[in-house]
DNA sequence: GCAAAAATGATGTACGTTAGTCATCAGTGA
DNA sequence: TCACTGATGACTAACGTACATCATTTTTGC
C-alpha cells in the first residue's frame, strides 16, 4: 500500500525503533548481527527513508555557496542574476543560497575563498573554477572537510570536484564548425576565428573543436589566423573589420569570446552579398537581435538558468547521498537560429 | 532567522492556533475581521506554509495520470518509457504516476477515457491531445470536477487545459527552414517536404512554418509538392526516391513525420555530390547514427524526458496552487548536428 | 436581557523521522 | 558472585502542519 516506515522495519526485524534508528543513522552500539537483521528487513520491505520527514525533524537546511568571478563579464553577471532569481524559491525547499565573487583569473584569490569556507556553514559549493594547482588543492581540502564541490561552467579536470556542470567546449567548437561548414559548403573560402583570450581554457577548447571539424570534414575551407579580441567589442570590431577588408575570401566567422557587438559592427559594414556566415556564443538580448536582423546566423548557447538549477539539485543530492540521473542533468550545447528563439 | 510558522502567525495576530488553521485551510466559521487580522499577520511575517510538513501531516499523495496514444509510434513509445523511468523517483516525492493508452487519433476513445477519471483517484492529468470538440468538452468537465489538466506534445487550443507542454511546431518548421535555407544558400534549387499525414495538426504546423520562412527569406529556393509518407519508412523511401530521381534540382529535404529510415535509404542511394541537405525530426538511435554518417545534416528535437519532468512539476504545482516559472519550464525546439549529440 | 447561534480557544493525536535519556539485560573478566 | 561493559528497548519531545473534539466566549436576534 503506502511506503513502509521505520516502524515496519522494526517490527519485521524484531527490534525496537531505537535500534532501527541507530542502524539508519549509523550511530554506534549496535551488534553486527542485529545490524544485518535490520538491513535485511529494510531490503525485504523495500524501505526507503522519507527524506521530507527526516529533514523536517532535524530541521535540515541545505546551505549552498556559489562562487563566481567578479568583473564585467556579461555571462557571469547573467549567471549571478540567475542564482539570485533562484534564491527565493530555494527557501521553500529549505535551501539557503549564498553568492560570493572573487577577482577573475586569480587562482590565489579563489583558493583563499575556498579555504575560508567552513563545514559548519556550508554543505556544498558550486564554483566557476580557475584552472590552477592552488585551486585543486583547495578543492581537495574542501572535500576532506566534508563539503561537496561541483564546478560550474568552467571545469577543473583531475581535481576532487564531484561533478562538472557546464557544456563541453570542444563540442561547442565542433558544433560551430559543423554549422559554418554547412552554411558555406557551396562557396568555399576562409574561416575567421575571433577569440577572447587564448589564455582561457574554454576558448582554447572551442578553437580546438572548431579546427578539428573544419579540417576533417570541410577540407574545402581554410582557416585564417585567430583574431584576439580580448573580449572588448571595439577591439573586436576593428581587428575583424581589418581582416574582412584584407581578405575577401572570408565566408565564415566564428567568434567564441565576448564582444558580439564588435562582430556585428564589422560584419554589418559589408554589403549583403559579401557578408560571411556568422556563428557566435551566448544568447543575450544583443545576439538575439542580431539573429533577428540576420546579422548572425546562429548562436551557440549554454542555458545558465539550467546550469544553476542543476548545480543546486546536484549539491542537494550529494548532501544527502541520493543518487542522481546523470543523463537528465546534462547541460547540452544549444543551437539557436532566428527561428527557434525562446 | 528561520521561517515563521503558524505559531508565530497566531501569536502576532493574537488568535489561537486553531483559528490560524481555519483561515489557512479556509474552513468556515471565522469572522471576516479576524480573517483579515490573520492575513495581515501572515503578510507582516512573510509567512509561507511549509509544504513538506503539511504534506507529511495530511499524507498527501500527488496522483498523476498520463494518457498517451497507443500504437507503434516510436516517439510515443519513447515518451511512455520516459514516464515509466520516472515512476520510481516519483515515489520518493510522494507522487504516484499512472499511464494509460488510448487508440491513436480516436477522439471518442480519448474523451471516454477522460470522462472515466475520478477526482477521488487522480489529481492531475497529462494528455497527448487529439484535437476535437469531444475532447475539449471532456477536458472542461475534468476541470469542473477539480482535476488539473495539461496537454503534452500535442496541444488542444482554446480548451480548458491549464498548460501546454511541448514544442511550438510552427517554430520547429521555421527552424528547419532556417537551417536548410542556410545549408543551401549557395546552391539554390528545390526543397522537398516529407510529411507523415497532413491530417495531423503538428505536421500541418511544421509545414506552415517551413514554407513561411523559405518564401520570406530564401526566395532563391522553390518548394516541391509535399510527399505523404504515412509514417511508413518503405513508402517514404519509395516516394522520396522517385522525387529525387525525377528532379535533380532537389537540394534540401525536410521530413517532419516518422519514417526517417526511409529518408535515409532514399538519400543514401544518391552519389555524394548529388545528395541534398537533410533535416528530420526526433533524435533516436537511428537518426543519431544517420547524423554521424553524414546522411542527415540536422535533427530537430523535442526533449521527451524533459517534457515528462515538466508535466509532473506543473501538475504538482497546480495541485497545491504554487506558482511556477513559465520561462524555466518551457520546452524548446532543439537542434542537433553530429557534433552536439548528447 | 436572554437564549441561540456563531466564533474562537484549548487540547490532543497524527504524519515519519531524529535524538535524547534512562532502564534493562546478557555476557565478560576477575 | 560481583562489578562492569556493551547492546538493546522503552519512552519522550520535537519538527510544522492538519484535523477533530469539546469547551468557552462573543455576537446576534428578539
Amino acid at each position: 500500500m503506502s511506503r513502509p516506515t521505520i516502524h515496519d522495519v522494526a517490527r519485521v526485524a524484531g527490534v525496537s525503533l531505537s535500534t532501527v534508528d541507530r542502524v539508519l543513522n549509523d550511530r554506534n552500539g549496535v551488534r553486527e548481527s542485529t545490524q544485518a537483521r535490520v538491513a535485511q528487513a529494510m531490503l525485504q520491505l523495500g524501505y526507503e527513508r522519507n527524506l521530507a520527514a527526516a529533514n523536517l525533524s532535524r530541521r535540515r537546511l541545505y546551505r549552498i555557496r556559489f562562487i563566481l568571478p567578479a568583473g564585467s563579464n556579461a555571462f557571469m553577471r547573467g549567471l549571478e542574476a540567475r542564482v539570485r532569481d533562484r534564491m527565493a524559491t530555494a527557501a521553500h525547499e529549505s535551501t539557503v543560497i549564498e553568492v560570493s565573487t572573487v577577482p577573475p583569473f586569480d587562482a590565489q584569490a579563489l583558493a583563499a575563498e575556498l579555504r575560508g569556507l567552513d563545514a559548519e556553514e556550508v554543505d556544498g559549493v558550486a564554483v566557476v573554477a580557475t584552472d590552477a594547482t592552488a585551486v585543486r588543492i583547495a578543492v581537495q581540502d574542501l572535500r576532506d572537510r566534508g563539503i561537496a564541490v561541483v564546478t560550474l561552467v568552467s571545469d577543473l579536470p583531475s581535481s576532487a570536484r564531484q561533478h562538472f556542470i557546464g557544456i563541453d567546449n570542444v563540442q561547442a567548437g565542433r558544433t560551430a564548425a559543423s554549422l559554418l561548414g554547412r552554411f558555406c559548403r557551396w562557396r568555399s573560402g576562409r574561416m575567421a576565428l575571433v577569440a577572447g583570450s587564448m589564455l582561457v581554457r574554454d576558448h582554447v577548447e572551442r578553437r580546438l573543436g572548431f579546427e578539428q571539424v573544419i579540417r576533417a570534414e570541410f577540407p574545402d575551407q581554410t582557416l585564417s589566423t585567430v583574431i584576439e579580441g580580448l573580449d572588448d567589442q571595439d577591439i573586436v570590431a576593428e581587428r575583424l573589420a581589418d581582416a574582412l577588408a584584407g581578405d575577401p575570401d572570408i565566408v565564415g566567422v566564428y567568434s567564441f569570446g565576448a564582444g558580439n557587438r564588435g562582430v556585428a559592427r564589422a560584419v554589418s559594414d559589408l554589403s549583403v552579398e559579401r557578408r560571411p556566415s556568422v556563428v557566435v556564443h551566448e544568447l543575450t538580448t544583443f545576439s538575439r537581435d542580431a539573429l533577428i536582423d540576420n546579422v548572425f546566423d546562429a548562436v551557440i548557447h549554454q542555458d545558465d538558468a539550467r546550469e544553476v538549477e542543476v548545480a543546486i539539485r546536484t549539491l542537494r543530492a550529494l548532501a544527502d547521498g541520493t543518487p542522481l540521473d546523470g543523463a537528465a542533468e546534462r547541460i547540452g550545447v544549444e543551437v539557436f537560429l532566428r527561428d527557434n528563439l525562446p
